[in-house]
DNA sequence: ATCCTAACGCAAATATATTGCTTTTATCCC
DNA sequence: GGGATAAAAGCAATATATTTGCGTTAGGAT
């Protein structure tokens, strides 16, 4: 039921992990992520269910580590050293690429492979970097850890689009940025 | 695929819906969530698999269906009327009837049960009336909403307990609560 | 009381998931 | 290179789950 990173990386492994991670990819372009059957993905693959099964556990896990591995981890943001700035900049792109369909897609199949007790997957380990690189390139404010920031920047955007019904304000991730900056700002001993 | 309300809410249907139910809660404390299947409940609701297929769609749904009812929506804080005392002792208890077991559960189920297009679930929307209430009743202060207020302490509760690997960090939600309760005050004009 | 039909039960048909055993083939070690 | 080893894949039989057509039951309305 858990995916095993594959003991062999390279060789026949390694082109089975690749025509099935393709196979998926094609067919959730083609009928739906619903749609979707293990049986099916092995026929385009050109492998057995049985080795999926074997490998993936069942279809919501497979899903689920193809989506993981769609997301960018890098900070495509020129930093200018102003952390107000900067975070706010990554802040309204981070909303942008989150609040599209394939970023929701990929939210919800993450979600779907989620088996409620380990850790839940690598969506906020993506982030901690690039929050932590913002962080130190402004040197960096008093009194904020990447834990504040990202609860206060990614935290509202993920609840949102899990739970609400609305769709994002524009500007949510945006604007508790430049708040959460503010406040860092007033703890700062004025000179 | 989608839960329909039942059209006659009273009679056979009722008494099927009460049954499954209710096997859902004593399969799930019997077997654990994992190991229950669509057959298992029909049997033990003393149903047939189609009546359960039919009106639910499948596992997920029912299991999501059940976990919704679970969740509380009252408040049993006191009121003080004080912003902040209230606003962190409501904040308290939200975080530790999340972060437990049972609580860790119905977030799992819930989501399982996402279909990832429409609106996620209730689980927000039995918290904002509570928020509501405790703004209200403190009159309610300048430029805080109950969005906001949603965002502060609400979002990074359930974006650990879902996303992250650490155990919440005790207070996270409290102390959230005191800091928008804080910046709330600093927006207030020194009378 | 009688009609209407949503909801259920039954059972057959289909689809999906699991598993024991065999075969292939990376990788390691000489 | 060449052989030993075991991980990973294939195959096929089996078990389990899901879907579906159709007849039946029983709320709820007239």
């Amino acid at each position: 039921m858990s995916v095993r990173q594959a003991v062999r990386p390279g060789g026949r492994s390694l082109r089975v992990q690749q025509a099935v991670h393709a196979a998926v990819g094609e067919l959730i372009a083609e009928v739906g992520r619903d749609a979707l059957t293990v049986p099916q993905v092995a026929q385009r693959a050109g492998v057995t269910s049985s080795t999926i099964y074997r490998r993936w556990g069942d279809l919501a896990t497979l899903v689920s580590d193809v989506a993981r591995r769609s997301l960018r981890t890098d900070c495509p943001i020129r930093l200018t050293g102003d952390f107000a700035t900067d975070l706010a900049a990554w802040a309204e792109m981070y909303q942008d690429e989150m609040d599209s369909t394939p970023g929701r897609n990929m939210v919800r199949d993450v979600l779907r492979g989620w088996d409620g007790t380990t850790a839940a997957c690598a969506l906020l380990e993506a982030v901690r970097p690039v929050v932590e690189t913002i962080l130190t390139a402004a040197g960096p404010p008093v009194g904020l850890s990447a834990d504040r920031v990202i609860d206060a920047v990614v935290a509202p955007v993920l609840m949102r689009l899990i739970f609400a019904d609305a769709p994002l304000p524009a500007g949510l991730a945006r604007e508790a940025a430049l708040r959460v900056a503010a406040v860092a700002r007033t703890n700062v001993p004025p000179s």
